[in-house]
DNA sequence: GAGTTTGAAACT
DNA sequence: CAGTTTCAAACTC
């Protein structure tokens, strides 16, 4: 049986890993490994248990060194082990319900046992009863004609069975871990919640799984996408649940950021952690975006921004505590597309940000004066070489004026409310009287902007020149041919040497704010799964490495990719 | 402590 | 598989 053999027996406690139930293996194969341990005789797996002990010692000692991530393993009853977790593993081992409550422990028990079960119809040998369900044998409980015990052995082997026959996995632990988690321990990711999900989800209706009648939420951890339950709460990001454990959660700023991000960043990426259950009785609303995308990522994106759409308690005027996650998802919401929510957007902060475009717009005014002497002397040279150059400045003045009309707004988005608003028009206006009208801007400014404004390239239905729209083709456009890029090269990297410091220090300042990588980044997505849209602030230091440590065309083909992400955020959306 | 509510488990 | 019933824990008063 189950315990015995330490095989299958784990009670659902909180263990530890997720191939346990994922996989749910067939049932044949499940009562092998249930019953292994149990060698022929035995044909149910009622355990030998020692009445006085929990079962999870037993088991303890009966666990094989060698299993190494078998799924015998994976079926082991909790061990022992001391837990990270106090509040849970005091527990009976598994049963959700049996989840601890940490006030209770010491209120409730002796050590070795924190609940009796108090059963009255089940005999203690159903699911129901707790001490069944994990695998140990009822002990001072209060129950009431209780099988479940030494004396009953037979019956209770059989009700194991029954058991088993109907649910191969009964007896398994319902939670399993992130994968991301350490496999022997689940991973606390504040709260005391842990990383993990139910396997087979809740099916709450009423109580919003924020109470212990959740049995994610007595498991302590976040409702899944196995969840079937409605009017979801326990989910990252959620106000309710945040009040839950944080009385006055409202300054509670690092919470709600890293909860956000978590929960954005689990939308994002390839696992669900943080991602509020998604019910399946509003499957209709699968097309809330009106896009049905097989991108497990938009999906799983969608679904997150469908699971707070669809909280109905939550309060959406809000307490200062509104959850980032709320925000991003309005954001998201408001602008009919996705938004990606930077997992440094809440550590970079605006004001670093700005002053950061303020000093790239400086220098680049700079370089720009430094760079025109150059160039002009560049171009004069060309007109002596040849005299085409009068084609190339008969178009000029068109795109000149497209660049004009179409740099302000760029320069304004970009910028805007800043002030480096105006030092950018300033600079774009002393850069007109430098350089030639045609000039249109660098490759890396471009990019930046890009990176700025995608949502900018949705509404603009021709960007001007084709220069975003079509891969940014400077060169061919301009009199001095190649030799311009080479001069904007030279200019980024001018503006770039000089700004790398500042560069570093966003990267530096980044990397040693972000306490939490594995809460912001359950799945480890942020590199893989790329949001298709970026949020400008914390889009923009990105830019500016990428570019530095880019040559030109790369960086032309950069910004070609980013407007076709434009393209197909416009489309799509 | 009694009664109610809740949702998993069991059953149909 | 969906709907209903049973059950015991969680919760309320």
């Amino acid at each position: 049986m189950e315990r015995s053999e330490g095989g299958d027996f784990p009670p659902k406690k909180l263990q530890s890993d997720t191939a346990a139930f994922t996989d749910a293996p067939a049932k044949k194969l499940a009562r092998q490994l249930d019953f292994t341990a149990f060698s022929d005789s035995a044909p149910a797996p009622a355990p030998t248990i020692l009445p006085d002990h929990p079962q999870p010692q037993a088991l303890a000692t009966v666990q094989p060194q060698t299993q190494s991530q078998t799924q015998q393993v994976l079926l082991m009853p909790l061990p022992p082990q001391p837990p990270s977790h106090p509040s849970i593993r005091a527990v009976k081992p598994d049963s959700p319900r049996s989840r601890p409550r940490p006030s209770n422990d010491a209120k409730e028990g002796t050590p070795k046992r924190q609940k009796q079960c108090n059963c009255k119809h089940s005999k203690c040998l159903k699911l129901y009863c707790e001490c069944f369900a994990s695998g140990i044998y009822c002990d001072g409980c209060n129950c009431v004609n209780c099988h479940n015990n030494v004396e009953n052995e037979a019956a209770r082997r059989e009700a194991v069975e029954a058991t088993l026959e109907r649910n191969p996995n009964a007896f398994r632990p319902k939670i399993a871990s992130s994968p991301h988690a350490n496999r022997d321990n689940r991973e606390e990711v504040g709260d005391g919640l842990i990383l993990g999900k139910h396997n087979k989800g809740c099916h709450c209706k009423k109580s919003g799984c924020l109470k212990k009648y959740c049995e994610c939420f007595q498991a302590n951890i976040l409702c899944s996408e196995n969840c079937k339950c409605m009017d979801c709460k326990n989910f990252e990001g959620s106000e309710e649940r945040q009040a839950l454990f944080h009385g006055d959660h409202t300054n509670n700023l690092a919470y709600i950021q890293q909860a956000a991000n978590a929960a954005i960043t689990g939308a994002i990426g390839s696992s669900g952690y943080g991602s509020p259950p998604v019910p399946k009785k509003r499957k209709g609303q699968d097309l809330f975006f009106g896009v049905t995308t097989k991108d497990p990522s938009l999906s799983r994106l969608a679904q997150f921004q469908q699971g707070n759409h669809m909280k109905p308690s939550a309060p959406s005027s809000s307490s200062p505590s509104i959850p980032a996650a709320r925000a991003a998802n309005n954001s998201a919401l408001g602008s009919s597309k996705f938004t990606y929510r930077s997992l440094l957007a809440d550590i970079i902060q605006p004001q670093d940000l700005k002053a950061l475009c303020s000093v790239l717009v400086v220098l680049s005014g700079e370089a720009a004066r430094t760079l025109a002497d150059n160039q002009n002397s560049m171009d004069k040279q060309a007109e002596n070489q040849t005299e085409t150059s009068l084609a190339s400045s008969t178009q000029d003045p068109v795109n000149s004026q497209k660049e004009a009309d179409a740099d302000k707004p760029m320069a304004d988005d970009c910028l805007s409310g800043t002030q480096t608003d105006k030092v950018s028009h300033d600079d774009s206006s002393s850069d007109g009287a430098d350089a030639p009208k045609s000039r249109p801007m660098s490759p890396g400014t471009l990019a930046l902007m890009c990176d700025e404004q995608d949502a900018m390239f949705m509404a603009a239905p021709s960007p001007p020149n084709g220069l975003i729209g079509h891969g940014c083709d400077t060169s061919s456009q301009l009199p001095s041919g190649q030799g311009m890029t080479e001069v904007y090269a030279d200019q980024e990297r001018i503006i770039l040497t000089k700004t790398e410091a500042a560069s570093q220090k966003d990267q530096i300042s980044n990397g040693s704010t972000n306490s939490r990588p594995e809460a912001a980044n359950q799945n480890g997505s942020v590199g893989n799964d790329l949001p298709r849209t970026v949020t400008p602030t914390t889009k923009m230091p990105q830019t500016v490495i990428a570019a530095s440590a880019a040559p030109s065309n790369d960086l032309l083909s950069k910004t070609t990719s980013l407007t076709e992400n434009g393209d197909l955020k416009a489309k799509s959306g």
